[in-house]
Formats: C-alpha cells, structure tokens, sequence
DNA sequence: CTCATATCCGACGGTTTTGGTCGGAATTGG
DNA sequence: CCAATTCCGACCAAAACCGTCGGATATGAG
C-alpha cells in the first residue's frame, strides 16, 4: 500500500514492479491484494500494462481500513466483545479479562485509525507524474525516520 | 492473577485451588506463574498448605507489568523499535511501517499500564481473612460486566 | 490474430507460535 | 514418614503465519 501511495496518481502498478521494489515475493503479494481490493480500496486492471492502484487519495485511507481489510476485524483476542453477556466463549459471566482486552482494542484502532496512508508516505517519496521521486534516496529515509515530524 | 488478587491478604493459595475455580489445568498455570514468580509479582511457599500469592497490593500491579512477565515486551510485530536505524530486520533504512508500529505499541502499552489489576476484580469479588466473598455471585457478575464504572 | 503482460484464484506446504501436557525431583508442614 | 505443594525441563498438537505453485482469464500492442 505504501509503494501504491508513492505511485498514486501515475496510472495502475505491476505487482511484478512493487515486488521487486519490495523484495517481496509477487505470489505473495496477489494474496494480500486480493484482499484489498474486496475492501474497495485498491482498484484493478487486468491485462497488458494493467496493475494495481489505490481508489482514493492516501491521505484519504485510514491505516485501521488497511490493517482490517489484510487481517480482519482489530481483535488482541478472539472473545473480545463490547456485549457483557458475550457467548463467544464458555467464561461468559465469570471473564474478568473481556473488560480489560476491550480496552486494549479499542486503544490499537484509535492509533491506526488517527494515521493515513499519507503520514507513512512523506510527499518527499513519491513519484510524480514524470516517473521520478521528488529527492534522493537518501533524504527519503531521513523523512522515513519521522514521518510525522513529531518532536518525540 | 485475578484470582491471587481476590485472594490477597489471605495467605498463599495453591495452584490446585486456582486451576478448580478457574477451571484450567493445574500444569499450565504452573508454567504460567513461574513467569510471573521471575518478575517477582508473585511469591511462593513450597512445601505443604504453600501456594502464591501478590508480592504488592492489587492496586499497585499494573497490568502491563503482568502482560510482559507473561508474554515479553508488548510488541505487535517483532521488529518494533524507537531506533530508526534499527538493523533488527534487513528493511532497516526503507522500512515504512516501523513508525506505525511504534505508534500502535505505545498505544497498547497506555492502555494496558492505566489499568491494575484491583481494576479487573471489583473489592465485591474479594475474600475477606474469613475466607467468603463479601457478595453473591450475582452481584459479582454485574460487577464484572463494568469493573471501572464506565459511563461507556 | 497472436503474444507478452497482467490479474485472478484455489490448493498446497513448511516453519513458528501458541497453548498446552507429562513425569518426576525438591521442599516442607503435620 | 507422608501428603501437599512448588519446581523444572522435555515434549506435543493444532493453528497461524508466510508464503509457493500451477494454471485460467483478460487485454493492449505489434
């Protein structure tokens, strides 16, 4: 998703082309992808110089749609349920725990959901309609380090 | 741990007793507190009518200590470090998401050291040195459904 | 039309993690 | 001594994770 935003706005991407930027490999990440593109957030176009590209703009696609679209709802544990009375599992009534792990849930999709696509992808490092990123590898990975530019 | 700190004040407890109430076999929880003995939030006696018990108030064991002595630094991806120049993974420099992960990592830890565990068992859940808990079971079970007394 | 380039899709496989079990040695109160 | 209990290391099975593989289908370019 990350190479997509660097690439959106320059017409569809090869799975080929992003495996071997990645160093992944492209079986792999048609996996991943098919699951995006059921959550509508890449689109795809089949054939010749076809390829992958995200269907709204990366400032747009919260990093919470990103993470459940690839692995399902945010849960740190199956039973996890904001219903008291949950009958996920045979502790139901005497869980002391549910509360706690609600919590923790609820704490990791505040984070993912308060980040997009474009804070992991500083404007820096992206290509333009040219073909070439705005600076030099090197400066990319200084914008990498702190993406946000948050003091620490 | 809930039931150690239900239990608190009374003397050590034995896993036999636990592993009935809790209905979890006996040899797990073994392996379970031997952890929770290292990080010394727990204390044993050996020998006959032994047992564990909290080596600090329920009040003052916060649950991401427990959290860590029983699964190691919380961490959602192992790679997660504040170093941006980590070299634990071999994407160090174009890795992308490290950031995100620290950021969700920060999150789960906030939300798991604002709580203690006097927070996950309600004082009415609590046995007093007469060894009977100061309330019903049904009282204990709505205690549980919202131990913080969240508006929600 | 044909061919190279792509997506699409379902089945399979290995390694690690998770959530346990088992058997027995050491310790201690009664 | 004996029963209760912690202590400890080895073992194990199922699931999750992280992929692989083979082939069908679509499509633009020459």
């Amino acid at each position: 998703m990350a190479q997509l935003a660097r690439r959106h706005g320059t017409g569809p991407a090869s799975l080929t082309d992003i495996a071997e930027e990645e160093d992944l490999p492209r079986a792999y990440l048609e996996q991943l992808v098919i699951s995006l593109r059921d959550a509508e957030l890449v689109q795809s176009t089949r054939g010749a110089h076809g390829g992958y590209e995200l269907t709204r703009a990366p400032e747009e696609i919260v990093m919470g749609e990103v993470l459940r679209a690839l692995e399902g709802p945010i849960a740190p544990m199956i039973c996890v349920t904001d219903d008291p009375n949950h009958m996920v599992c045979e502790r139901a009534g005497h869980c002391t725990v549910n509360f706690m792990w609600v919590r923790v849930r609820d704490a990791i999709a505040g984070a993912l959901d308060s980040m997009t696509l474009a804070d992991l992808v500083p404007k820096t490092a992206r290509i333009n309609r040219a073909g070439l990123p705005a600076l030099g590898a090197r400066a990319i990975r200084a914008a990498n380090a702190n993406p946000l530019n948050l003091a620490d």
